[in-house]
DNA sequence: AATTTACGATTACAATTGTAAACTAAAATT
DNA sequence: AATTTTAGTTTACAATTGTAATCGTAAATT
């Protein structure tokens, strides 16, 4: 029952996440030295974020022996799911083809991811609709017609 | 010539810049009455807002008699794929796929975007590789193989 | 045993962000 | 002309974020 994921994650505090969710588990020492080379962050810099990622429950902190051993307690998913919300939340409810459009073009993408966006794709063709109303302006604006605005 | 666009737009500043894509042009009056209704912020709020937008270059403020008339210095289209890049730049490259397939079957899209989508589509068909190499660990690390960890 | 190292906890600190009140000057209304 | 409304500017202020040094203690090394 995925749980309850209204989390709010920073740039930085995912980098951390990252590394945790590729691993499955870690030791600090694993995450700092990802990040050292990868961010060149100072080992104190990831330590901190460890420790505000573990006060918020976002990583789990198994003891083991006089250390821990890190663990994700929020999922991947629902984060990229939460991410995914916000980036569409910010963009006009109109755009939104044209910007999944975007990103396919511009993706590195498998054969298999190919494949998956087919049978989604198929699955949408018969649930879209005429027009998308426009979210920008209150009221679900008629956009031309209304205020004679070209909304998107 | 695409111009210099690698501001960074914060939530609330978004939804100023949103009003001001879509009317094309507006007065101080009409942003604010604009999310007064949307966002129930306080006139004071979204001058504070409008004001650094100004100072940042992201908004335009014209003046019009005593007032100003304000319109976008940054576009949407670049801002958007700002964001998007942002997105992508957080999660794993190897996760893109599935994660643009999660945003189609969630999206509310219309007919004429399922015809983008496909033809978007249609041309990675021959483009697609592979194995999209996992980009959260330092070293393009072959999981797996290398480290003998699960990379997604 | 003495010393060095490692790791977690505490403290620091400036910049940014969200949220808004207060102030000021010009314009509109009475 | 006096008053009220507007719009822009200045100031406020706590929370968050990025970035890190320092401190204390337990463990490992010499």
């Amino acid at each position: 029952m995925a749980e309850e994921e209204r989390v709010e994650i920073t740039d930085a505090e995912w980098e951390i996440m990252r590394v945790v969710w590729t691993l499955g588990h870690a030791t600090s020492k694993e995450i700092i030295e990802v990040l050292q080379v990868k961010k060149e962050w100072k080992p104190a810099t990831t330590k901190t974020f460890i420790g505000r990622l573990v006060k918020k429950g976002m990583l789990l902190a198994e003891p083991q022996g006089n250390k821990f051993i890190y663990s994700a307690g929020i999922s991947e998913k629902g984060s990229v799911e939460n991410a995914i919300d916000r980036l569409f939340g910010q963009i006009c409810s109109r755009a939104t083809g044209k910007t999944i459009a975007d990103m396919i073009s511009k993706a590195l993408l498998s054969h298999e991811d190919v494949r998956l966006l087919q049978a989604a794709l198929d699955a949408k063709t018969d649930q879209s609709v005429d027009v998308v109303p426009c979210n920008c302006i209150p009221g679900q604006c008629q956009c031309k017609n209304e205020h004679n605005i070209n909304c998107h």
